[in-house]
DNA sequence: CTGAAAGCGCTTACAG
DNA sequence: CTGAAAGCGCTTACAG
């Protein structure tokens, strides 16, 4: 059944060399011959395999994809999924196929993934950036093995980054408060030490500055960037003396349960104002409808494959992307009461 | 750099072979000749190239992940994203890594699923069932190569399948609008002709009967599980002779564009009793809060795994399995104006 | 235009 | 307990 080079040379009356050049699209075959290996692959359903392929070659035409960081942060985060998602349409269309690296079973241990990787002998890999970044991580990067990372800076001679202008984001939120006739503005970062929301922590001091408006340090406060701590961070914010009316959330999830935590505790929603960050699909259905400043998704996958690709080739070297963000106006900050 | 077995056993001044056994846990090794072989191994970072292991063995630990079926319904849904996401945890912790196939460079042609797995030599898949599943996949089904399908009817002899019990679904959601006194029942179903579609149909009917509800066919619309088509769908019933008051749409997406659909309209909301299915995580946070019928999609996966695995070890044959779903109740039948 | 042969890096009987 | 040798299924100079 599962035929291999030998038999279909055979069959065909020519060597192995002859029906790997046409495997291989060389061109030094003659036309008839080239037909009716051609034809004899076609008929059993011949396919070379993988392994002794890439054993011989040394390519892979594997990408692999690394969630880095806390396992949670893995596939049910929507940002992730949606920049994964458009990856791997692009790089799809170049003819790679993805392996994800599973974490489970390694975890405890040093998850090597420079190791795994090695041993894959994947032609590159995307490294989504997450919480608590392990450190093997960094080797990978060191590597010779080209890699492009999301949200993660990444500083190898073969390594790229992508991410979206986090001081940006803050600047438009702040922004859009500020015009609203805001003053009193709270910010929810993710995990305090992740760079992500230390930039997004930089931007909104900055641009409160810019408008001269007061930071109160009572109401900078840190979840990490899933729902229940926007929940529970509302909460600490709702038994501050002085209550901000203002909330911009450094993830939509968190601006979730932000809202959450204010309908619970009894007070009229209308009270207060919101602005998430990301704009995941579940924004515009939530009551209300959340403001939110969105991240491209989409861009970001496909510039992240473009960049990966290049790497490849090698037709670039190290560099790193910033992708605007948008602001995206719904009802969570009373677009509808206002004028 | 990197290194070889041939280097590493000639380091370790034994041979290629004992090595090996050493790599793949052999016992019948010297104590002491083992433990400097480790240290080598240690000390030079010496990874046994997969490629290699993979072509001497014939096995890869890896499993294929396909998503039948259009393209759009890839990554991007919800309840897929939530079933692989449970899947990988599980097969990760048994040492098996995922490969995703692409799709986007194929499409056109026939995608031969088959002899991509072929190719890869995967020990095994998980197919994802969508709309409009190409006949390819059938192929695989059929072949030696052990699958595992989640929503979608293998039927191969090294095949099995897993699905939510999906006339039970609709029965849930019959009774729980008949003890509300709902008795204008509308049903938004998936593609008309997708197997789910056409279960939940079933069930929805033979429910209706029970209660000895009359069906009526205007009332019978077909999106195709996404938002969008939810909202249209609501628009014309909107516009029937006769408005049902009760919907049923069979995906959470589709209610929630049913209910914006009505929003729009200009309509109360509090008229209309919406249940969905499949319990996303935006259900919960949407205006109203989604009513809906759960699918347990932690345990879908988690199935799919165990039985993969066993599947893998041949310790099971082909079989199917129905997975209860459970119904969750918040407020968008009305659950506050009830009593 | 075609083929013989070495090599890719491992594993696995088999012999000792 | 250890090793020599064949083999897994391909590709790639190289010679003709």
């Amino acid at each position: 059944m599962k035929m291999t080079i030998k038999e279909i040379a055979k069959l065909a009356g020519v060597s192995q060399a002859t029906v790997s050049k046409i495997i291989n699209n060389y061109d030094d075959v003659g036309a008839k011959t080239k037909k009716r290996v051609l034809q004899i692959m076609d008929e059993y359903g011949y396919r070379p395999s993988y392994s002794a392929q890439s054993l011989a070659k040394k390519i892979t035409k594997v990408i692999g994809v690394i969630y880095a960081g806390k396992i949670n942060a893995n596939f049910n985060h929507p940002f992730f999924v949606e920049v994964v998602s458009s990856f791997k349409k692009t790089m799809g269309s170049e003819g790679y196929d993805l392996l994800f690296f599973s974490n489970e079973k390694f975890h405890k241990s040093d998850e090597n993934y420079l190791a795994r990787c090695q041993h894959y002998n994947v032609d590159g890999c995307i490294i989504i950036g997450g919480e608590e970044v392990e450190p093997s991580i960094y080797d990978l990067d060191k590597s010779e093995i080209p890699c492009v990372g999301v949200d993660i800076e990444l500083s190898g001679k073969k390594s790229a980054y992508i991410m979206t202008d986090n001081p940006q984001i803050s600047a438009l939120a702040v922004e859009h408060f500020y015009l609203l006739g805001q003053r009193d503005i709270a910010f929810i970062g993710g995990k305090e030490e992740s760079v992500i929301s230390k930039q997004r922590y930089q931007g909104f001091i900055d641009e409160m500055k810019t408008y001269g408006l007061k930071v109160n340090p009572e109401w900078i406060v840190y979840g990490d960037f899933f729902e229940d701590s926007g929940y529970e961070k509302m909460e600490e914010l709702l038994q501050r003396p002085s209550i901000p009316k203002a909330i911009f959330a450094a993830s939509d999830l968190m601006a979730m349960g932000a809202i959450r935590a204010v309908k619970e505790s009894g007070r009229k929603i209308d009270d207060f104002s919101f602005i998430g960050c990301d704009d995941i699909v579940a924004s515009k259905h939530i009551d209300p409808p959340l403001t939110t400043v969105k991240q491209d998704k989409e861009k970001i996958g496909k510039m992240a494959a473009y960049i990966l690709n290049d790497m490849i080739k090698e037709k670039i070297d190290q560099t790193s992307i910033k992708i605007d963000p948008e602001l995206i106006v719904r009802a969570s900050c009373g677009a509808n009461k206002a004028g």
